[in-house]
DNA sequence: TCTGGGGTCCTAGGACCC
DNA sequence: TCTGGGGTCCTAGGACCC
C-alpha cells in the first residue's frame, strides 16, 4: 500500500502496482559533458574515488570496448590512443545535478524514491499513458538539467528495473519501456533474452548457483518452481521470482529508511605506514560517519576501525580490525573519534605499508528514545557543537569545519589527477554555462 | 614507478551458555 | 567425569548494489 502525503489526493491510500524506474543515462560522464560541450561525440570515462577504476563511461567509450569497473592504468593506453576524456569522481557536482534531477522528477509520480544519486522509481497512477509520460520526464530532464535519461515502466519494481535496462540498450524504445504495452509473447521473448544475473538482486555468485539449477535467463528464473527455489534459495529469490511474474513485492520507500550499519572507508593516495598519519585518516572517518548518524537522527553503541594492506600485493599481507561497544551510544563526533583512536592503536602493526582505512558504526538506535544515563548525560554545549557543525558543513561544503587531529597529515588523501572543477558548487570556480 | 572503489545488508559459523 | 543438544549472540566475510 502506498501511502500519500496530505492533501494530494481525495483516497488516503491507493495500491501501488505501477512504478517507473528513469536513471540518468551514463550519470557522471553526462554530467562533466554538461559543462564541456566540445566534449560532445568524444569519449569520456569518469574514475571512481582514487582515480582507481572506471565507474561510468559514455556510449562513445563503451563502443571502444573499455569495460566498467576495470582498474585504469590497464586501459590508460588505450585511452590515450583513442583521446578519450578521463575524469576523476567529483562528487560535488554529481550530487547538485542529482538534487536538481530529483526535484524535477519528483512532480512526475505520486510517489518518489531516490534509490541512488542517478536513478528513483516513481510510483504513477494506472490512468496514465506510460510511454507519453515516460516521453515528458526524459524532455523535462533534457531541458531541465541537461541530462539524457531513460524510463522503464512496470507494475512491480523488478519488472521496471528490466524494462530500464531493456530500454536503454534497444534503440526501437525511444528512451521508454511501459511493460504493459508488450504482449505475452513480446514479454517472453525479452525476458529469455536477459541473462538471470541481468535481473535486479541477481549478482553474479546468484546466478551461478542458478546457472547449475539449469535456470540461465529471466524467463527460466520467473517460470521456476517455488518448491525449488525454496528449496535451494532464500526468501529473498523467491520475492525476486514473484516481482518478475508481475506481483509486486516491494514497496515504495519514499522516506529514507535509517540504516543500520554506517561506514566510511577510503583507499590512500599512495601506501601509509605511520600511525599519525593513519590516526588522522581514522579522525576523519570518525567525522564523517558521526555526521551522517547525526543525519538520520540516531546514536550507536558499536564503533569499528579497519586498516589494510593492499590484497593485490604478494608480500606482507596485514588486515587490522577492532571493534568496541560504547559505554553510551553516541552521536558525538569527539566521543566516537576517542574511542576510534583507541581502538587504531589496538590494531595497528607497525612496519606494514597500508592502502585503507575505515571507522564503521553499528547497533544503531534512535536517539529520541535513548535514556540517558544519569551519570554521563550528553552536555549540551556539545549538542549544541555537533549541530553547529553540521550546519556549517551543510552550507559552506564538507571539510568547512573539521577536527584538529584530521588536519595533522594529508598524507593520505586521494589521488585525483583528473578533477574538474567544481562548475555548480564552488564559487571560485564557477564559468558560464550552455542555455 | 606504480597503479586495483565505496557502502549496505545478510548469513554461516564460531563462541559461549544452559 | 564427560558428552551432547540447542539456543543466543557476535562477527568476519560474502553478496549485492551503484
Amino acid at each position: 500500500m502506498a501511502h500519500l502525503g496530505c492533501g494530494q489526493r481525495q483516497r488516503e491510500e491507493i495500491p501501488v502496482s505501477r512504478f517507473a524506474l528513469v536513471d540518468g543515462n551514463n550519470f557522471y560522464a553526462s554530467c562533466e559533458r554538461l559543462f564541456r560541450p566540445d566534449l560532445e561525440g568524444r569519449p569520456i570515462i569518469v574514475l571512481s574515488n582514487n582515480d582507481g577504476c572506471v565507474v561510468a563511461r559514455s556510449a562513445e567509450a563503451k563502443a571502444l570496448d573499455i569495460p566498467g569497473f576495470v582498474p585504469y592504468f590497464q586501459i590508460r593506453p588505450l585511452c590515450r590512443r583513442h583521446h578519450v576524456a578521463v575524469f576523476s569522481s567529483n562528487y560535488a557536482l554529481y550530487g547538485d545535478i542529482s538534487r536538481r534531477m530529483m526535484g524535477l522528477l519528483a512532480r512526475f509520480g505520486l510517489q518518489q524514491e531516490v534509490y541512488s544519486i542517478d536513478e528513483c522509481f516513481l510510483a504513477l497512477d494506472e490512468g496514465w499513458p506510460g510511454r507519453q509520460h515516460g516521453q515528458i520526464i526524459r524532455q523535462t530532464l533534457l531541458q531541465g538539467v541537461g541530462i539524457p535519461s531513460c524510463v522503464g515502466i512496470a507494475p512491480s519494481k523488478t519488472l521496471a528495473k528490466l524494462a530500464n535496462h531493456l530500454a536503454k540498450r534497444m534503440p526501437r524504445w525511444e528512451g521508454v519501456l511501459d511493460w504493459q504495452d508488450l504482449t505475452e509473447r513480446e514479454q517472453e521473448r525479452l525476458l529469455e533474452r536477459c541473462g538471470a544475473g541481468q535481473v535486479w538482486g541477481v549478482g553474479r555468485r546468484l546466478a551461478e548457483r542458478l546457472d547449475k539449477q539449469g535456470i540461465r535467463n529471466a524467463l527460466q528464473l520467473r517460470d521456476a518452481s517455488p518448491d525449488t527455489l525454496r528449496r535451494h534459495f532464500s526468501v529473498v529469490l523467491s520475492r525476486t521470482v514473484a516481482e518478475l511474474n508481475g506481483v509486486s513485492c516491494l514497496e515504495l520507500e519514499d522516506v529514507a529508511a535509517g540504516k543500520q550499519q554506517i561506514l566510511s572507508s577510503r583507499s590512500f593516495g599512495q601506501l601509509v605506514s605511520d600511525l599519525p598519519t593513519l590516526s588522522a585518516s581514522v579522525a576523519h572517518h570518525a567525522a564523517r560517519v558521526a555526521e551522517k548518524l547525526r543525519a538520520q537522527g540516531s546514536v550507536a553503541a558499536l564503533i569499528g576501525v579497519t586498516i589494510r594492506t593492499s590484497p593485490f600485493r604478494e608480500a606482507g599481507q596485514y588486515r587490522g580490525h577492532g571493534c568496541l561497544p560504547l559505554p553510551q551510544a553516541s552521536d558525538d563526533t569527539l566521543t566516537l573519534n576517542h574511542f576510534a583512536q583507541t581502538l587504531l592503536r589496538g590494531i595497528y602493526r607497525p612496519g606494514f605499508p597500508y592502502q585503507k582505512a575505515g571507522v564503521y558504526l553499528a547497533d544503531l538506535r534512535e536517539k529520541a528514545v535513548i535514556q540517558q544515563d544519569l551519570f554521563c548525560q550528553a552536555k549540551p554545549e556539545r549538542q549544541q557543537l555537533m549541530a553547529t557543525l553540521d550546519k556549517l558543513n551543510r552550507e559552506h561544503g564538507h571539510g568547512t569545519l573539521k577536527l584538529g587531529a584530521e588536519l595533522l597529515t594529508d598524507d593520505w588523501r586521494m589521488r585525483r589527477e583528473h578533477c574538474s572543477p567544481g562548475y555548480t558548487t564552488a564559487f571560485g570556480q564557477l564559468r558560464e554555462t550552455r542555455d
